[in-house]
DNA sequence: ATGCGTCTGTCGGGTTGGCGACATACGTTT
DNA sequence: AAACGTATGTCGCCAACCCGACAGACGCAT
C-alpha cells in the first residue's frame, strides 16, 4: 500500500509530476521510485553546493530558482559556465566512478530556490545503473549541458557584454519565473567575467532602452522581447539545447515548421 | 589460443595497445573485441568530420595529430571549444539516444592523422551498452572533455589573446609528436576568436621572445617552458583533467606530494 | 536623526583588440 | 624568369573594456 503502483489512469494526482523537468521527463513509475531519496532541501542564495577539487556528496534538481555553475581562476575570479534551472541537475560528474576526475567547477546557489531536489551522490549512482530510463534521461541533459557549455566558450569569445548580459538576464528570468528578483551589478559583473563598472555603463544603457529596470540589487524585465533582441543568439541556442532534452520522446518533435 | 589472458609480463607484444590512450586504458579484452569495429582511416587537414544539426555516422579516435572541437557562430565565426588529441575521442554525442540532442559542433581535422580509428556510431552505441569498461572510460573521458570546455569558457572571459596562444600551441605541439608543424596564423586567429592582424602582432611577440618561430604556414615550437610560462593556468588544468581520465585505476594517484 | 554599509553612477587614463587598407615576402606554377 | 596565390608585417583609427578613484544614494540599525 505505501506503494502500490500508479495505474496509467491515475488522472487524480496530476500533481504527482515533479516540478522538476528533468525528473517530470521519466516515466511515472521511475519517478515514484526515486521520489524517497529525493530530499527538498532550502538553498539559501550564494550557498555553495559543489566545490572544486571535492567530489559531490549530492546532487541538486531544482524546482525553483537557479543554480550557476562556475569555475574559478588563479586569480580569484569566478566566472560562469552554464545556469541550471528546474530543466535540470547539478552534479553531473557523479555520473562517472566515484570521484574518477576531480571537478574545477563551483556551483553556487543563485536565486533562493525555496526548494530544490537533494540526493546522495551514491544513490544517484545507483539508480543510473539500475534504472535506463534515468540514465537516459540524464545522459541526455548532459549532452544538453556540454551544448550549452560550449556555446558560452564562443560567446565569451566572440561576444560582448551587453550581449551576454541580456542573454543572462533572459536565462535568469526564464527560471525565477518573476519579473522582479534580487540581483546585484557587482555579482553579475563577476559571473560575466567583467568588471562592476562596465556592467553598471551597460546596464544602465538597458535601462535607457526601457528593457530593465533596477534599484539596489533589485531587478526587473520590463521588456522581455527587446531583451531577446539586445541579446545574442546564444541564449536562443541554449533554451533549444534545453528543451529539447527534457522533450517528450518521439524524436525530433514534427513541429519544424 | 587466440585470446590467452595476457601475462603481465607479456612484453613480446605491448604493440597490441592502442595508439589512442582512452582504448588502450581498456582492459586487454575489450579492446580486442573492439577492434574489429575499427576502421583505420586516413583524415586529411580541414576535413569536417562533424558538422552541426547532422547526428554523426562515426566517432572518431585520434592515434596522431589531433582534431578541433568548434561552434559556428551567427556570422560565420568559427571557435574552437577544445582540441581532441590521441587521449580521446570525436562523438561523445552519439552516446546518447540517436539523435537525442541535435548538436551544434562542427569538428574539424587540425594535424592530418595520418592514422585515425573510425567506429559507426551504431557500433559505439551498442558497445556502450554492452561493455561497461568501454561505457566507464568513455564517461570519464567526457567529464574530462566537459570540464576542458568549461576552463576553455573561463580563459574566452578572463585571458588575453597572448596567453590563449601560448596555450593553443601547447595543446597542439603535445599532440603533434613534432617540435615542427604546419599552422597559419590565420586559422589560429579564427581558432582563439581573433584577428588575423593580432595574432601576427602576438606571435611575433612569442617569436621575439625566442619560444617559437614560424614562416608561411610552418611553426616550430622552440622554448616549451617558457611558452609554458608565457601560457595561462588553463592548459596545466585542461592537460591534467585529460590524463586523469585515461589513467590507471586506483583513485587519485599518491603521487599528490 | 545619525551613521554606516552597500549599491550604483561617473570620470580619466591606459590597454587591448577589432577593422580596413596596404605593403611585402615566399613558393609554386607556367 | 615572370606571374600569381597565399601568408605575413604594419599602420591608423576607433570601440570596448579594464582599473583606480571617488561621489552620491538608498536602506537599515542604533
Amino acid at each position: 500500500m505505501t506503494k502500490s503502483r500508479t495505474p496509467s489512469s491515475a488522472r487524480s494526482r496530476p500533481s504527482s509530476k515533479s516540478r522538476n523537468l528533468l525528473l517530470a521527463a521519466l516515466p511515472q513509475d521511475e519517478y515514484d521510485r526515486l521520489r524517497p531519496m529525493l530530499e527538498i532541501v532550502s538553498l539559501k542564495a550564494r550557498q555553495v553546493l559543489h566545490s572544486p577539487g571535492e567530489s559531490p556528496k549530492y546532487v541538486y534538481f531544482p524546482r525553483r530558482g537557479f543554480l550557476s555553475s562556475t569555475i574559478v581562476m588563479e586569480n580569484g575570479a569566478m566566472v560562469e559556465v552554464a545556469t541550471i534551472g528546474r530543466e535540470g541537475m547539478a552534479g553531473l560528474t557523479a555520473k562517472g566512478p566515484a570521484g574518477a576526475v576531480s571537478t574545477n567547477t563551483l556551483v553556487v546557489v543563485q536565486g533562493e530556490s525555496e526548494g530544490c531536489y537533494q540526493m546522495e551522490a551514491a544513490d544517484f549512482r545507483r539508480e543510473m545503473d539500475e534504472c535506463d530510463a534515468f540514465m537516459e534521461q540524464v545522459t541526455r541533459y548532459g549532452e544538453a549541458f556540454l551544448g550549452v557549455v560550449m556555446q558560452s566558450t564562443g560567446c565569451n569569445a566572440a561576444h560582448g557584454v551587453e550581449h551576454r548580459l541580456a542573454k543572462w538576464l533572459l536565462m535568469a528570468h526564464d527560471r525565477m519565473e518573476a519579473t522582479e528578483f534580487p540581483l546585484t551589478q557587482e555579482f553579475v559583473a563577476m559571473m560575466l567575467g567583467a568588471t562592476r563598472q562596465t556592467v553598471t555603463v551597460v546596464a544602465g544603457e538597458l535601462q535607457k532602452k526601457g528593457l530593465i529596470t533596477y534599484q539596489r540589487g533589485k531587478i526587473r524585465i520590463v521588456d522581455r522581447k527587446g531583451l531577446e533582441a539586445a541579446s545574442c543568439e546564444c541564449y536562443k541556442v541554449s533554451v533549444n539545447l534545453l528543451r529539447a532534452a527534457v522533450a517528450k520522446r518521439p524524436g525530433p518533435r514534427a513541429r519544424t515548421k
